[in-house]
DNA sequence: ACGCATCTGTTATACAATAACATCGATTGC
DNA sequence: GCAATCGATGTTATTGTATAACAGATGCGT
């Protein structure tokens, strides 16, 4: 059961993990909803809370350009840390990459600028390797 | 008259413009079409396509974690530039930065990953300079 | 004039997120 | 046991963000 490897996930919050990670690939919380009306998901304030918490605990991302949401697929993944995630604008796929060169210029920057940076968000969009050599576009 | 300093804005396109270089913020699209109810703007998607143009056009950047728009602070910010936003969470504050250094970075992920890079969205999130003086949180 | 593309105006609708309030259940302290 | 408390839940209503669909207007090249 999952809720033993994360500690205490109440059932919507476990409900809402799954099908997340069963998902492979980013779902809109309302799509979320709608998978699990089926489970006694009603409402979208049930969807809504059960993700601020999964963010809280680090196992959920927010991809902020397609206002959906991915597990988490870096086991180790310190939610501190900063995320590089791939958007395929043709299939869709999402890639989370980590890379510390990249945290480090961002805080490079951020103490140029004597910004205090609390969280990045790094999204990049383009073409996944199968999109591009599925097509000459 | 601005439209001639960016070829050929129309009405609709050089309102909106108008609104986010003189609101040295970001606003949403339902907030600059409140401010220009009075220059005849009505429905939201008066809006929204004149920012797909400005968008286009390079004119003006999307705040994906905001939902908002600002113009660009740049002048010679070539769209296909990779511009990194620091967004303070306490007064709102919004600056565009520029690296080169970053973009390299972000390019280079991109390359290990074989993914076709066509833009990025790098926002940072956390305190500008003047509300870390201004307490100590 | 005609075809074509672009911009425009309007209504209605879909999608995303939160507010407000009542309830339930487990835990703590007495 | 029992009140107090806290976190999670369920429900309804509302706000905020963005697009669909259709019609009219404008400009331009032929
Ligand atoms: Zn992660
Ligand atoms: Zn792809
Ligand atoms: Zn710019
Ligand atoms: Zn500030």
């Amino acid at each position: 059961m999952r809720s033993s490897e994360h500690g205490a996930l109440t059932k919507n919050q476990e409900l809402v993990y799954d099908a997340l990670t069963d998902a492979k690939g980013p779902l809109s919380a309302y799509a979320i909803l709608d998978g699990l009306r089926e489970h006694g998901i009603r409402a979208p304030l049930q969807v809504y809370r059960a993700l601020d918490k999964l963010l809280e605990f680090g196992l959920v991302h927010r991809l902020e350009s397609l206002n959906s949401f991915v597990a988490c697929s870096h086991p180790e993944c310190d939610s501190r840390e900063t995320m590089v995630f791939t958007i395929c604008e043709k299939c869709g796929k999402v890639s989370e990459l980590a890379d510390k060169a990249i945290a480090g210029q961002l805080q490079s920057l951020a103490d140029l600028d004597h910004f205090a940076l609390k969280a990045a968000t790094v999204e990049l969009r383009g073409f996944c390797q199968a999109c591009q050599t599925a097509s000459t576009q």
